[in-house]
DNA sequence: CTGAAAGCGCTAACAA
DNA sequence: TTGTTAGCGCTTTCAG
């Protein structure tokens, strides 16, 4: 059976629509025996009120877009679920869209975006963005004054809501914990060294060497695109260099390097200690499990989704005291790691 | 800048709102003259006509909605990859919403969706949905024509176009690899007895037992949910009988499956086998690799995808034969099973 | 208590 | 070549 609508409902009783669109809603103006009839029969044949005209009349459609760069990464689809859960809570759905880290795929899917579609906008940069430096499609959303929420790949360029995490004190954090279980060598690997996370963890990095008076040494730092083959690079790395202890900049790229090491004979922690990003199953159940940098990602999208929420409730109120709201991370020891003496 | 619309366009040039679509969509009922001013005009304000205004004039909005159960479990991840990326292809977005394994939930969600939202679902079942049968929710969607592709966890009381796995042999192909490399007490470990995917694996493990004419042991069957401590579960279940094999039917539980196991001290695969599903990162990285299932998720995202488009564009033609597309499974052997004789 | 009319933003058939 | 009108489905004044 065909979708019925307010008109047909109005035709059967041969009222006017009107009249019926009250009498569904309701509304005290209908009298009681209408109201009943009508609802009942609305009840009968399945009647419901169609989101698309209700979405233009109200210029709103309970609908938050949400674009990450990469699902198959267990970070961002914690933050997914994380943002889900409170739109839900809410009564917002989630138009859910990739990235895949592209440039040009980010930026249609912005303008297709740009026109209504959605009430508000998550959005966390693809790495060419981020390298780019292009975040005109960001712009022109600021602009046209949807609500948007930058999270984890953020830009100074855009005015907005932010949700970071402090990638430059997990940085330092991570590299320190290196420091002080011993490791001296620590070489840092990178498959996001042009995104603001890669840049500032790298930072941190460097910070905690210096603190110490050791002098960084780019034999140890490794950074990689989606065409290098890893393994080959970490021989390079570890033939070029002594190295005690490797920093991976996500779960994956962590577990990768542990293996490798493991596959060439190092044993972990003893010879060299391994520390990785983003607390997924993958550190938890690998051998050995790994210590990691846990960035939160559920709460960074639950908080995302509920400052975006707001601002979207309260469009008028103070638009432009944005805020940038920094989640602190932890870090979960595990087994890759020396203890600390 | 607030949104400009077509009427403010007509206004600023003192044309009627309709030449000034027409100019914009480049029509020759226009003068050459009047376009460019409009159209320089259009781009310079930014104008992008409205997504809602265009939905409800053509119903439709070139989207279509997803609900899987669970975003956490790689499995709907990859299968969410793969219909996003075809989905993509064909200019279509993604709603995707999440059960959470509850009826309610689904049963809301659908309800929300079944408004004109999207042009079509695809949809795999909720346990609870599955184990209580009540599917009415997905009846009404079929019953507003709205197209509608089921995937994985499918019910037979739905009249639609499906996308399985064929189930029952990948629970008789896992189990005859374990008795092929020698294997007689296999254990069969179930997070989702209440679900047609659990029921069909049970169902091959017990023919692929009977082949061999090993009888049906109720001691090796450990169904259990959410609320279940797995731990003790493996106690029981190790203390009670022997037991050389275990078949875990997802990628986590076989996993943890494999960490219990070998923290009692049995040896995988000399001790015990074990064979999981969902070919993830993590049976490819635990230690020993997890010999696995794989249903091929992301190829069973494409075809659900593939097949609701179709679906949607010709929405007339022959209405009624639904078709069952079965993916096949494939064993990836890798260390947690001994190896064929 | 019920209905007519306007409007959300856009398009398309039909007039002029 | 441009404008008028109607309509997508619904809500909401404002009259009746």
């Amino acid at each position: 059976m065909k979708k019925i609508t307010l008109k047909d409902i109005a035709a059967h009783f041969l009222v006017s629509v009107s009249t019926a669109s009250k009498a569904i809603n309701d509304s005290h103006e209908i009298s009681v025996a209408l109201k009943e009839k009508i609802q009942a029969y609305a009840k009968d044949k399945n009647y419901k009120p169609s989101r698309l005209a209700l979405n233009l009349r109200n210029k709103s459609n309970k609908t938050i877009g949400v674009i990450v760069p990469n699902i198959l990464n267990y970070f961002f689809v914690q933050v997914l679920y994380g943002i889900e859960k409170v739109a839900n809570d809410k009564g917002y759905n989630i138009i859910s869209c990739i990235s895949d880290e592209s440039f040009e795929k980010e930026s249609k899917t912005l303008e297709f975006l740009d026109s209504g579609t959605v009430d508000g906008l998550i959005v966390s940069l693809s790495e060419e963005t981020q390298e780019k430096k292009r975040v005109e499609a960001l712009l022109e959303i600021v602009d046209n004054q949807i609500p948007l929420v930058l999270f984890d790949r953020v830009s100074d360029l855009v005015h907005c809501d932010k949700v970071v995490v402090d990638d430059f004190e997990a940085g330092h954090t991570a590299t320190s914990y290196f420091l002080d279980t011993g490791c001296k060598n620590i070489a840092f690997v990178s498959p996001i060294s042009k995104s603001s996370v890669g840049t500032l963890r790298f930072e941190g990095y460097q910070k905690a060497l210096s603190e110490k008076n050791i002098p960084l040494n780019y034999k140890l730092v490794v950074n990689f695109g989606k065409d290098d083959d890893l393994d080959v690079l970490m021989s390079i790395l570890l033939d070029g260099a002594p190295v005690d202890a490797i920093l991976g900049l996500d779960e994956i790229t962590a577990v990768k390097v542990l293996k490798m090491v493991i596959a060439r004979g190092y044993s972990v922690p003893d010879d060299i200690s391994i520390i990785g990003f983003t607390n997924g199953q993958l550190s938890e159940y690998v051998t050995p499990a790994l210590t990691t940098v846990s960035q939160h990602g559920k709460y960074i999208g639950e908080s995302a989704a509920k400052q975006l929420i707001e601002r979207i409730e309260n469009a008028n109120e103070g638009q432009f005291d944005f805020k940038t709201k920094v989640v602190k991370t932890s870090l979960v020891v595990r087994d890759s790691t020396r203890k600390l003496p």
